[in-house]
Formats: structure tokens, sequence, C-alpha cells
RNA sequence: GCCCGGGUGGCGAAAUUGGUAGACGCAAGGGACUUAAAAUCCCUCGGUGGCAACACCGUGCCGGUUCAAGUCCGGCCCCGGGCACCA
């Protein structure tokens, strides 16, 4: 064999990638003459260095693309930095050198990663958010907002290190901690901006029915995040005022069991509490532990229930009862109204609460069905008949719900309403790497918005990190500025950086546009997004605001549709065997590379070893990759090993797309064996000089098996690829075309010529996952074209044609055996020839045959006994 | 705790609308080629029994619907994602 012959995925791979670059085969523009698609991936937080998660995703976008590019679409697939966060706020004080110089250096080296895995990305399209002429646009809608009264300042809760004087992220509290110094950590409520994403609960609620082409699963749980319920809410009056506080509203989804209701729970943060507490010591007291608790709601949801009594009652608004008001810890000031009425008998946490402070459980709620109602075990959940309930015993939930609250309205003291689980999104940061927020505070305690000529409001990015202070908020000089003459202060509060991610995805039609935040000509050739591809950890958060923030452009005029991503793919994780050693009762991980494994005669793993040391080592099983497991295999190391295009096809076959991908070194090695083979056969077959003609009426039974097997395979490629988006399946496919081809053999040249027509159709079918390999493939089969640039490949269904088919013979459900017929074969002479079948006969001798089920095309089930 | 997923050979997986469980690949075992190794090629490969034909069992667990269940329904167990300041 000559040299040339053999595949050298370097060269290959570097030769395509810059006939790509030279030719700009991937900068597009609108183009009204094609049907375009837009192709997006979650663009990246610049971490430092490419992890397995990124090549997963942008292989996926990058074959969706290169399909949809050889469907002859005008394909948009565009790459950009998520580039503000608190990582690299981190790294900063680390490696003690500024956020925005460590950023860009990231920016740089993965981008070069990028290029090598041979995305097909438009790259004269590249943004990076903390770039002045992005964040602008996003300050200057900001104030748009606040002139239509869609933001407000309100104080909310953060958790705050009193030790350092500063607010912690969620992730920067460790068991109730501060991460730098361990002081416990307490909640601090500070003013800060909010967006009423609430008045838009409803439409995006609605729209969600728009999105055919979204998961199911990401739709429910946004339909449960936006929470919408039907409930009452009713006011209960105080039997003495306190204050000015003569009365305190609460909402329920659960009327029905308002005559069971023993007792009233005020949050901890709710006014009347907050008054009664400078009287009440024990209150004071129990307030103030509250102060400790953690603002994340899994925190919230999980703590021990504690409460105390506040002395004073309530008037229940039907029986006029006097019930006791107590103040919990697990009330939330900012959901509803921070009060909520208790019914132990009929709601689990309000009856572990009764329980562990004797409170009284009353029953009015008795089962409809034979459901297990034992209220000395606990409450009773369902919906049933009302009992114990006066004039209302004996309606069921519906009519209760209805009943009761014309009793309420009647007396004034309640109305039926709609509420909305979700709140309002809080946008203000106390931290320095983001978008600083555009407004000016005035010295008497009110803003107002950086006017346009005044923006962007630069972040000023030569800074140098303490730690602990936002180097805004450290520097009394960056926050002076002027208006109108009169000297006004910036804001030092930095923009949540969903508020970057939530928009990228329109500025990349016009990512040059100068005077405007949109080209509205340009974004609407080009949105919505035809295919989206990310992360399922994004599948509320991201993806509302994001959905969000498209009303909102609408709203302002720059977008047409109502929705911005019309269909939706959710990778999965990837993960990679993990180990560990344990020293002095420490984990300590070992990378997979510096292990060995043995194996027993079937392959179990039996024992596990260091390489460098012989030590055994102990399996911490296949994880999410990881720093903290040092599991993490490194793309990079792959990529030079085997090269770009053996990475991206063993990412795309080892699993489905929204499955965990596990990584194996040695399933990379068989699909690096894959592509030498499909090289070897296409060079062994170009030798042949093969003539490229063949007449379909005049070949053999095992050439149509072939020419069928390659036509079989571009319709199950084309529909994975188009529809199912199950890649590893239509990898599987053409794995097995390949294995058919070695087995036709022969050099016949109708052989030949049938091999070249399934030769050049599993290259195309290849090409958008192995892309480097098939542009050289492609012109070694002699096309002048370009294979990115190739038309998809057509089934011919006359190739298809079959005269007879296997069908299965069950008799009861077993399989007993198989027979061929013709495939117009009347359902008669099929079931005759299935009772004939011999081993079908041994289990229908001595039995009757009641029955004969004929699925067409697939089996026969005789239902004998 | 709440919301949403998932669980199939030694392993990754396939089975698309209820219709042959395990396609394709990895690992393993056997063989060919080779002085040898690597590479490559061929064969075997869910479990049990059997020379074989074949039979029985088998898709996390328990129960149900159906001629037929990995797939549908009810109950449970385990694993993962999200929970509003990681992105």
């Amino acid at each position: 064999m000559t040299q040339e012959q053999q595949y050298d995925p370097a060269s290959v791979e570097q030769e395509a990638q810059t006939f790509w670059s030279d030719n700009k085969t991937f900068e597009v523009g609108e183009d009204t003459d094609k049907e375009k698609f837009y192709c997006l991936a979650m663009f990246p937080y610049p971490s430092g260095k490419l992890h397995m998660g990124h090549v997963r995703n942008y292989t996926i976008t990058d074959v969706i693309a290169r399909y949809q590019k050889m469907q002859g679409k005008n394909v948009l697939h565009p790459m950009g930095w998520d580039a503000f966060g608190l990582p690299a706020e981190n790294a900063a004080i680390q490696n003690k050198t500024a956020p925005a110089k460590w950023t860009l250096e990231n920016i740089k080296y993965m981008k070069t990663q990028l290029k090598s895995l041979g995305f097909g990305i438009d790259w004269s399209r590249e943004i990076a958010t903390c770039q002045p002429d992005y964040y602008k646009w996003e300050q200057w809608f900001f104030t748009r907002l606040y002139e239509k009264g869609l933001v407000y300042k309100k104080t909310s809760a953060v958790n705050w290190c009193p030790h350092d004087a500063t607010v912690l992220a969620n992730e920067q509290v460790i068991d109730g901690g501060c991460w730098r110094c361990g002081t416990v950590v307490e909640r601090k409520e500070i003013p800060q901006w909010f967006i009423r994403i609430t008045d838009y609960a409803e439409q995006l609620l609605n729209d969600l029915d728009q999105l055919e082409h979204w998961p199911d699963q990401v739709k429910t749980m946004q339909r449960n995040w936006i929470g919408k319920s039907r409930g009452i809410n009713m006011s209960f009056t105080l039997n003495e005022a306190i204050d000015n506080h003569q009365s305190f509203e609460v909402y329920t989804t659960r009327p029905d069991t308002l005559m069971g209701v023993t007792y009233v729970t005020l949050a901890p943060q709710h006014p009347i509490a907050l008054k009664l507490a400078k009287t009440n010591p024990e209150l004071a007291k129990f307030i103030e532990s509250c102060q400790s608790q953690q603002v994340s709601e899994a925190e919230m949801a999980t703590l021990d229930k504690a409460g105390v009594a506040t002395g004073i009652h309530a008037i229940h608004p039907l029986t006029g009862k006097e019930i006791p008001v107590w103040v919990g810890n697990y009330v939330l000031m900012d959901y509803g109204s921070g009060a909520v009425m208790a019914v132990p008998a009929h709601d689990q946490r309000d009856y572990e609460f009764a329980q562990k402070y004797q409170l009284p459980i009353e029953q009015v709620i008795a089962p409809c069905n034979d459901e297990d109602c034992d209220l000395t075990q606990q409450a009773f959940t369902n919906k049933g008949k009302l009992i114990n309930s006066g004039e209302f015993d004996g309606l069921d939930f519906d009519k209760a719900f209805e009943a009761i609250a014309s009793a309420l309205e009647s007396k004034n003291l309640g109305s039926v309403t709609t509420n909305f689980r979700l709140r309002d999104w809080g946008v203000s940061r106390q931290r320095y790497w983001g978008s600083p927020i555009p407004m000016f505070n005035l010295g008497d305690g009110s803003d107002i918005p950086v006017p346009l000529e005044k923006l962007p409001v630069l972040l000023p990015e030569d800074v140098e990190m303490d730690g602990i202070q936002s180097p805004i908020k450290a520097d009394p000089e960056w926050r002076k500025a002027e208006l109108n003459g009169q000297p006004v202060e910036h804001e030092t509060d930095t923009f949540d950086t969903f508020m970057e991610s939530s928009w990228y995805y329109a500025r990349f039609t016009c990512p040059d546009e100068k005077d405007a935040m949109l080209n509205p000509d340009r974004t609407n050739y080009w949105l919505p997004v035809d295919q989206y591809v990310g992360g399922i950890e994004h599948a509320i958060l991201h993806l509302l605001y994001a959905r969000f923030f498209h009303k909102l452009l609408r709203d302002e005029g720059f977008v047409e549709s109502d929705e911005p991503f019309k269909s939706l793919l959710c990778q999965g994780m990837v993960l990679a065997e993990s180990f560990y050693t344990e020293e002095e009762g420490r984990k300590v991980w070992l990378a997979p590379s510096d292990v060995k494994i043995e194996r027993d005669e079937k392959g179990r793993t039996i024992k596990a070893t260091e390489i460098s040391t012989g030590q055994e080592v102990y399996s911490g099983g296949i994880i999410k990759m990881s720093k903290s497991k040092n599991n993490g295999v490194d793309p990079q190391a792959a990529i030079e090993q085997h090269g770009a295009d053996t990475v991206r096809l063993f990412t795309m076959f080892a699993a489905p797309p929204e499955q965990t991908l596990e990584w194996n070194d040695d399933g990379v090695a068989g699909a690096h064996r894959f592509l030498k083979r499909l090289w070897m056969a296409v060079t062994a077959h170009c030798e042949l000089k093969p003539t490229t003609d063949f007449n379909p009426d005049s070949l053999t039974d095992a050439q149509k098996d072939l020419r069928r097997k390659t036509h079989q395979t571009i319709e199950k490629v084309s529909d994975d690829f188009g529809r199912r988006y199950t890649f590893n399946t239509a990898i599987a496919a053409v794995m097995e075309l390949l294995n058919n081809i070695s087995q036709l053999n022969d050099n016949h040249d109708q052989s030949k010529a049938v091999r070249h027509e399934a030769l050049n159709s599993a290259i195309l079918l290849l090409a958008p996952i192995v892309p480097h390999i098939c542009h050289s493939l492609w012109h070694a089969m002699g096309n002048k074209t370009n294979v990115a640039d190739a038309s998809w490949p057509k089934v011919d269904t006359c190739a298809l044609v079959q005269s007879t088919i296997e069908m299965v013979v069950q008799v009861n459900g077993k399989v007993r055996g198989k027979i061929q017929v013709a495939v117009d074969e009347s359902k008669e002479n099929i079931e005759k020839c299935a009772l004939e079948e011999p081993n079908v006969m041994r289990f229908t001798e001595g039995n009757t045959v009641r029955k004969v089920i004929v699925v067409p095309g697939r089996l026969v089930n005789i239902v004998a006994n």
C-alpha cells in the first residue's frame, strides 16, 4: 500500500478546514430566493477550554446545519461567547489578573479549538457579551422597559456574609457558611431591580401550546414553574388591630377545606410578625433565628418546620371563630401574601406542624372512593366530599369552591382570583463582571434611567480584584456622574448574566448594527430560530427568560414572531468513569487515563490499578465529567490522537442526543476503525477505475440486494437526520451499508457500478457528521463538486421493491416459526401457510385454533388452546 | 420537600404507531495472516438445559389491561436534571 492510501486525519482535516475558510463556505447573508434555516447552539461560557459537553452540543448543531445546507437551504450557524459571569472573577482573583483579560484569552483559545473540530460556523457574526457594543443595547432596552413601567425597585433577600460584608451567590454558600471564611451566612434585605415577567405570565403559559417541536418534558416544566392556579384570596380580620393592620390576606387553591382551618401562619418577614416582635421577645428571637436560613427554595422546603404562637387571634371569615395566629419558618414572604391558612387534616405540611405543636386537626373532607384516610398517620390531601362544614356538607370540590367563594364574596371577605407561582425577575447583582445597570441614583433616593447618548455605561476593564468587593463599588470615583449639570451617581450593581443570554440569538442576525439594538429587516428574515440545541439544565430559567425577552422585543417592534425558538433539542450530559484512592479517609480522585483495568473472561471489570504505582484503586462509577472528580476528558487530546472526525463520530454514535453520553476510549478507537474501513473501501474501489453506469433491469440478486440496501439506508438516514434526530441509528445504518458493500466483492462491471452508487451515498450520508474525510473521499470518487455544497441523495423507490418477505409466526404470542410469502399474498394464504409451518404445528396439535391475527408485513399470531 | 426525566446483555445502545427483545458498536473468547508483534480479516457472544433441532427464563420491583407489553395503566425502589444569585 502506498503512503497516499493511508488515512491521515491531520492532513485531511487541515485541507478541508482551509478550503472552507478560503471559500467562506459557511458565511451567509439574507437570500430571499432560498428557504432559510437558522440553527443555533447555546453559546459557551468561556471557561478556559472546551469540555466534552461543548463538543457534543456543537457537533449536534453542525450536523443539523450541514444536513439542512445539503437540502438546499440558506443556513445560519453562528457562534459567540456568554462572556460575563462569576467564574471570571474567581479566576481573576486566583491568577491575579483582570476578568476581562482572562475572558478574552479564553475566547481566543477556545475559538481555535472550535475551528479544529471543523464546525461550519459563520465566524463573521461572532459576538462576546462583554463587548460594550453588545451590552450597550441591553442597557438601552432596560431603560425602555423602565419607561414602559416594566421595571421597578424593591427590597429582596440575598445571602450575606457578615464577616466580608458582601453578597454571596447560592453557589458560594457551603453548608450554610461563606465559602471564603466559613462565617454563617445571613439573609439580608436590600433594594434591587426587577423586571415584571409576571405581566407576561399568561402569554408565556399560553404560547407554550404553539411550540409543537419542543420536548413535552420542557413545556411541562415551564407550565409548572409558571404555576397558574385558580383560588380564592380572602381576608382574615384580627381580633385586635396591630398598629394599622386590621387584617391580612391569604390565598388558597383549596377553599373546600376552609371549615377545617385551625390556625393561620405568617412568614417571619410579614409586617404583622415584625410589629409583634417588638414587644414579644420569644417571637423576636425566632424571627432572628430565621435570618440564618438560606435563600434557596430547596433549603426552605427541606428544613425542619418550626414556629411560634404570636398570642394574637384572627377571625375565621365564615364561622367567626377565633383561631390562633402563628409565625412559621416555612412560609415565604415572596410568594402570594406571606400568610397561609392551615388545614392540618388536609395538607401534609400543616399536618406535621400541627402534630409538632399539638394544634387541633379537624377533618372536613371525606374520601369519595375507597382511598385510605387515616388522620392519625397523615393528612388526607385528595379531593372528596365535604363533612363537618355546616351548610356546605355533602358538596364535592367544584360545588364547594363556588359555594364558599360566593359566601365570602357576599360578606366582602374574599373573591376568586388567578394566581401565578412565577415571581418577577430580580436582575440586580452586587458583582463586578457584568453589564452595569444603566440607572442614575439621584440624591433623594429616587432613580432615573441613563439617557441613550450616555450609553453604554462602560464597565472598566483594567481593575484589580480584592477578592471581596466589586471594583466599581470599591472605587468612589466610578459612580460619580452628571446629568443636566447636576451631580448624580451610577448604579453600581450589574445585570444578571441571564440578561445577555436572553437576546443574543437575535443579535446574531445583525451583529454589526451600529444604530439600533436590532435591524428588523435582517432580524425577521432569520427569526425565529429553526433549531435550538442546548443542555437540559436550561429547561426552565434560560429558556423562559429568552421567551420573555422575545415578547418584549416584539412589543418594542423589533421582531414579528411570538416565540424565539421554533424547535428545541435538549442534549444530555457527558459522563466518564471515575476512580479514587483513599488517603487518611479522604477520597483522592485519579484521572481515568492513569488507571489500568483488568477484566475477567466475560469482560467484567475485576480490578483497577494506578499505572504509575500499581496500587489498587476504587471505582467511583460513571458520573458527569467534572474538575472535582478529575474525570474530565480533554477533547484536545482525543482530536490529536484520532482526529476531529473520529471525535465527532463517536460523540454522535454512542448515544442519542437527549441521553447521557458515556465517554469510552475503546469506543473512540472503534469509531476511528470505521473511518479507516471507509477510507480503504473507497481507495480500493477507485483503484479499479470503475464504470458508474448500470442497467437496473439486468442486475443479479446480489446486486439488487445492495442497491436496495443503499436506498433503504438513504431513506432511514434522511428520516433520522431530518425528523428523529437519532444520529446514532443513522450512523449504525451506514455501518451496515458499508458491511454490505464489502460483501459484494466480485469485479463485474455492474457490481462495481452498484458499489460506486453505494459508496457515493455513504459519503453523502456521513458528510454532516464527519465532514473532513467526506470532503476528501468525495473528490477521490471523481466528483467535481464539494461535498459541503452537494445535494442530499434521493431515494430511488424502484430499488426498494421486494418480491417476497419473511413473516414471523407466533402461537399464543410466542415465536414458533418463520415463513416466506409474496409481498401481495392474500390473508387467507398467509394464514394457511402459517398453520402449515412444521414447528408451528407442534404447538397447535391437539389444540383448537380459536383465532388467527395477521399483522400485514409483520407477523401472524395463532391463538390455540 | 416540590417539578421533570431515566432504569434493556460484561458495556454504550437498538426495537420509530402495542407486533420477532438485543440492530450497530465496544469488550471478551477462538481462529487466519506474520519469524514475532501491531494492524487487518473470519467465527462465537443474554442466561439455563441440549450433540443438535429446539425448549424454558429474561427489558429495576410488584400487580393489571391485551391475541400480543421494553412500549399502555396502578403502586413501589433506585439514579439523574431543575428549584429563581453556577451558567
